[in-house]
DNA sequence: CAACATATTTAACTAAATGTATGATAAACA
DNA sequence: TGTTTATCATACATTTAGTTAAATATGTTG
């Protein structure tokens, strides 16, 4: 119970320091950020300007100067949320205790994540910026694993577990970049058949 | 033998379209080359101007529109000669008959590679781009597994070989990644150890 | 080596986009 | 309701991009 307060006041505080007390500020943030969603369906990041972001959101381009300082602020910004998106979604993953059905259920989750916000993800893609998908997944796959502290100690072979951890992280991106370009190729369920193929019990 | 024939004058076509006669074309090339080397190291590929890099190379900025419209067609330019270059180093890989060998033959050839340009590799990262990397890899890597046809009738499992080759090839690169990025953690034959263990037999 | 071809330089210029500053207006907060 | 502050409208300085044309320098070819 106590720890379930700490929780909450330190999200709280975080909030706080965030400085997103007025409402203002959290549409015209949610204004560019679905702006940028859009115009990054059709153009490359590069190609699109400050001007075009404001249009699209029917924002003043001073409003913007004085969120960001440029657009690639506006594109981290965007990305941390994601990320901490994401991170909550694999929260579900806590409780489960066998090291594979940990491993499959967290790629589960990641699937349906990227599915539930599939419009996000493939522009992120389409804009020629694979390696924010990349950065976006392993990162926060990586926090999540950090949790799971036994994981450093099991492992029986004689590679390290970093290199480990980074191997199949890697690999599982890059089904998961394949999966969204080939659109409709393969199912959210042929994916997490063939990852639970792949990924060895060994790692348990 | 006619075969043979058509190869080398369709080879000699291609450099014949590419007009690269002229000695100061490639001396300015190759300038511009190393002076985006260079620049990468320590901005961003975005931060980069193109007076930058005429400044750099000591050439002026009309003579680097005579050769490419943006900065952008510069990076395309200086990638694919990455890629032909890795392509030719990978093809001393050709008559291994074992297939696990070949692999691991592959990434060997990939790691002399990378580590003899190990300066542009390493600008390439820093410069914020690592999907670059992953690109050159992949696409290079999957032109050579597909001269071996066999593979694709050889896996038993439920998996297709696209989706097997891309987890695997994701994986790898992954790794070289984080080889480049920690620096002198890992020597090259740390990694091709790591990875020999990694890659399963049940590929061959 | 001389004649020719063409790549590079120099310099000026247009257009576009960035980034800053200020006072007026509108909306949120307490 | 009064105060605070985010947004708007506008104007302006600066940077960067990309084009053009004539003079110069450097490779190519017979």
């Amino acid at each position: 119970m106590f720890t379930f307060l700490k929780k909450l006041s330190i999200i709280i505080l975080v909030k706080f320091m965030e400085k997103k007390k007025d409402l203002r500020i959290i549409k015209t943030q949610n204004l560019l950020f679905t702006s940028l969603i859009k115009l990054m369906k059709d153009k490359s990041f590069e190609e699109i300007k400050v001007a075009d972001i404001c249009n699209e959101a029917y924002i003043n381009r001073s409003t913007f100067y004085s969120h960001y300082n440029d657009k690639y602020e506006l594109l981290v910004d965007f990305i941390n949320e994601l990320k901490n998106n994401l991170l909550s979604s694999l929260e579900k993953n806590e409780n489960i205790v066998n090291t594979k059905d940990y491993y499959i259920e967290m790629i589960h989750l990641l699937l349906e994540h990227i599915e539930s916000k599939k419009d996000i993800y493939f522009s992120i893609l389409k804009s020629n910026r694979s390696s924010i998908l990349i950065d976006i997944i392993i990162e926060v796959a990586v926090k999540d694993i950090n949790k799971r502290i036994e994981i450093s100690n099991i492992h029986k072979g004689n590679v390290p577990t970093d290199i480990l951890v980074k191997f199949y992280l890697g690999a599982v991106t890059s089904i998961i970049i394949e999966w969204l370009e080939s659109k409709n190729k393969y199912t959210k369920k042929d994916i997490l058949n063939y990852l639970d193929e792949l990924i060895p019990e060994i790692l348990v």
